[in-house]
DNA sequence: CTCCTTATTGCAAAAATTTGCAATAATATA
DNA sequence: TATATTATTGCAAATTTTTGCAATAAGGAG
């Protein structure tokens, strides 16, 4: 897929964004289905986390009544190519945009806050990873616990 | 609580660290009860990862039958107390023992294939979390995704 | 524009996981 | 050792997530 990046408040990128991933998911055989897009237009409207219980409460509040079945497959779906990053905070399954400039999550144990850590920091772990254990990391959203300035006290 | 590893095979290895861990609980204001005990005893004697299921099969058929809802309590129990490691691999929650030397898994997205990949590869980004970011990680079991070898070419 | 192929949906049923609560039983204490 | 406290269990019901399958409809071809 070309530039899929996208900014918030930007109905144009919106669209735009749209546009690319229909072609990307038709290029590879896919169907860009109106369920799919009103699941990521939720989330292009909608920055951050996202529950499946949250897209489906959002989806309804619309009127747009979608089968759980297909909020969970598309979720799913959306995740394996890449489309959106799936992680676990405060034992939850999160979904949100996987954005073009990767980057990972802080999460607090204790108070479930989560920050943002660049991509870079696991530079040098995944050239090691690759050097001298042949395994090419894919470090597209890691997760790591842990306890924030505030609580660590 | 002070030397709870274990080794593979050692029985008596195994019933020392009950005992350290019925001392631990009982510390904290917990109790050791036998369903706690046989599932501890199924980590100790089956090394490797299981599923809620795996854990409820076997004590079926061990016949020691354990009610499902006792057995998810237990298992996240033993994971908040550090006993027990939890992760995500081929779509699956997985629990192990948490060894006192931590390590971390690197899972192959083809083939589901699962490499250990020692704690001190992090060390610097954690002092690095710590002194810059305010951040106490705490890397007791990291997940990475990525292709091994194989699945590479 | 119409037809074909088949990816995707909705539905209903199954399976997995969580939750409330009364009964039970593991500890600490006397 | 007997008793009191309350953490934990089992059960049943609720909720969440997955799955099979026939019907639908998106996208490519003519």
């Amino acid at each position: 897929m070309g530039n899929l990046s996208h900014h918030h408040h930007h109905p144009v990128d919106h669209e735009q964004f749209q546009a690319e991933l229909k072609d990307k998911l038709n290029s590879l055989g896919y169907r860009y289905t109106p369920q799919r897009q009103q699941i990521v237009g939720l989330f292009l409207a909608d920055e951050g986390h996202l529950t499946p219980k949250e897209v489906t409460e959002r989806m309804e509040s619309q009127s747009a009544a979608i089968d759980q079945a297909t909020i969970y497959r598309s979720l799913e779906f959306f995740h394996k190519i890449g489309v959106l990053s799936c992680s676990q905070i405060g034992g939850q399954t999160v979904y949100e945009i996987a954005h073009s400039v990767p980057h990972h999550h802080l999460v607090c144990t204790n108070c479930d806050a989560v920050m943002p850590l660049d991509d870079h920091h696991f530079d040098e772990l995944v050239e090691h990873l690759w050097q001298d254990h042949q395994f090419k990391a894919s470090l597209t959203h890691l997760t790591i616990s842990g306890l924030c300035g505030h609580c660590a006290n």
